[in-house]
DNA sequence: CACGCGACGACAAGCGGTTGCCATGACTTG
DNA sequence: CAAGTCATGGCAACCGCTTGTCGTCGCGTG
């Protein structure tokens, strides 16, 4: 008989025990050792606990690695971000890694410095390691994304692509919800302030600003592009003061917030002289002063959401909806919004 | 011959090339082409450059997985966060995977939603995929993680093992700088509002201050423990303000941020009648209002250093440094300390 | 010119599981 | 009672790459 294991000999310090440690020791072949687990009904019922229990106390534990070999089953999912420090993935992380470990996945999170090139390298590195991809709010161009899609399960957030399943918040409803929200309080004149030019949520959201405006008799306003960052919002502060808007909806919480900064520096009180709803609810909506009105992303639903998607993808032959799953969005009000003082400031 | 990958034939739609193919394009032996990549120069130069150039023209990449079995070196590292939306973490995840990924590895966060459970189950859904593993502030007990750092390379974050490596924030030059801060600006009394017992870093605050403050001169009351929460800081307002501090060091800028909120709530104006100082310098801390002065853990470079200590340590055979490495905490003043008034409120 | 020695490639045995296929034996069925 | 069925376990190939070892060949040396 061959005798298993000479090759690491070197190593024998630590050996932990492998199926042919198991089968030895209870007299069966390796095979049925790895189809007492793998595959239960395959092997008899009191062999497979025999087996079951020995394995046990010897604490053998399968090697993930030997198991993904011939198999390809990592289970691993990738989950790209486009920068960790953007509170906006907290609850998406949480919420990815949740599902995924309730699925016995392990997730892999991947930073990429919103650069399209770390992206790309991050992407070609985590790739053979993992059996699906989940996309934040990639940068990469919608053909990089397909590319990428036939290599492996793809699910998208925040971005609709037609052909790869995507899960992204409702943003019409939740704006409504926020231009209703500013009408009840007697607005007449609202702005946006825009977001980043490739930001697919924010043509959305500008697109549902417009069209809820319209429907309500409300006069738009519109400003911007701007980086999506407290300076971002900061930018917009002056031109805001200086229009008619009375209320202003910012294309995110962190643009929501620099501009509410940016116009208190300046004298103008929010939201005695202009409300200010963002979007998102992150963390640090309500640590700012005043808190933050803001149509609340289901942030962890939809991480979950993506990875349940991405899961039951994986699992069927057939790429599964290609409708992209609308996640409800709700308008926490907060302090930062308040009615229209009569008289023009 | 064998006809080598007849195995997965089902699968022959989009095989990926193997060595194998490499070889037998360039009609040298699949270890050669092996060692062409792994070790440069033990082939012909020659021989290597025409075989990389066949392996790049046919879209050759070196499967992760078959080269980690053999090995063990998956190129992966483990970093456990006891909370992913703990802004406390951003940066230092992102700190960790640059290191990482510079030394080209990818990093592998877990987060443990502040369970020792969880993270007892994440890590033994990790550990055997990982060369190495970064432990952010854990929640196990200190023979728990010397139980797993001997089965893997183990970094500690924030807390102080003997016989593991192990990085902090030099809490007490830190708070040493916070009381100093507060004693120049006239405060004689100073509160401090603790954070769980359990925290390792809450120790090392609480003594640092009770030193400083003696050497200062200065009475020091102490508060808590509280949960390292909004709502745990919000606990602290109603003996804070009963007691005779005029300022007050939180274990956090999380807690410190709740304490500002609950003491505005009934009335206490920050820093007019106590001045808050936090730790951490999180995301958020500029958010509030007013701005916190608190004292700024070098988070990314906390997460970059452990990861670089652990390389380290897997580099060399054994087990290196035991000493702590201490990493600068440097004071960042805003909005929320001020002068004591000389009237006691 | 025989011998020794490096350099270079090939061979093959691992790493630790999975799985198609076969052998065996018990049990069912006509 | 013979033939067929099914449950069960074992054999061996295979995933793709690494690496110890060995054979070969060319060259320098005594």
């Amino acid at each position: 008989m061959t005798c298993r294991g000479a090759y690491r000999r070197k190593v024998e310090e630590h050996r932990v025990p492998t199926i042919y440690d198991v089968a030895q020791a209870c007299g069966v072949a390796p095979s049925t050792v790895s189809r007492a687990f793998s595959r239960p009904g395959r092997v008899n019922a009191e062999t497979a606990a025999r087996i079951r229990q020995v394995a046990e106390e010897m604490g053998y534990r399968a090697n993930p690695l030997a198991r993904a070999l011939p198999t390809g089953k990592t289970s691993l999912l990738a989950l790209v971000v486009s920068d960790v420090t953007n509170p906006f993935y907290f609850g998406i992380i949480r919420g990815a890694e949740l599902a995924a470990n309730e699925a016995d996945y392990t997730l892999l999170v991947a930073d990429v410095y919103e650069s399209a090139v770390v992206e790309r390298k991050a992407l070609e590195r985590a790739l053979p390691l993992v059996e699906g991809v989940v996309l934040g709010t990639s940068r990469m161009s919608d053909s990089a994304i397909r590319v990428m899609a036939q290599q492996r399960p793809t699910v998208v957030l925040n971005r609709v692509l037609t052909g790869i399943p995507s899960v992204v918040t409702d943003n019409t409803r939740g704006m409504r919800s926020a231009v209703e929200h500013l009408a009840g309080l007697e607005h007449r004149t609202v702005a946006y302030v825009a977001g980043p030019e490739a930001s697919w949520a924010d043509g959305m959201r500008w697109r549902a600003m417009r069209e809820s405006a319209d429907e309500l008799g409300l006069r738009v306003l519109r400003f911007g592009p701007y980086a999506p960052t407290l300076g971002g919002g900061g930018e917009a502060a002056e031109a805001v003061a200086a229009s008619a808007a009375t209320a202003v909806v910012a294309y995110n919480d962190v643009v929501a917030i620099g501009l509410m900064r940016a116009l208190q520096a300046s004298g103008v009180r929010v939201p005695r002289d202009v409300s200010v709803v963002g979007f998102d609810n992150i963390f640090g909506a309500e640590l700012c002063s005043p808190t933050l009105t803001t149509v609340a992303a289901p942030l962890a639903a939809l991480g979950a959401y993506a990875v349940r998607t991405l899961l039951a993808g994986m699992g069927s032959r057939t790429p599964p909806q290609v409708r992209p799953a609308l996640l409800p969005a709700t308008l926490v009000v907060r302090e930062s919004t308040a009615r229209r003082l009569r008289r023009r400031r």
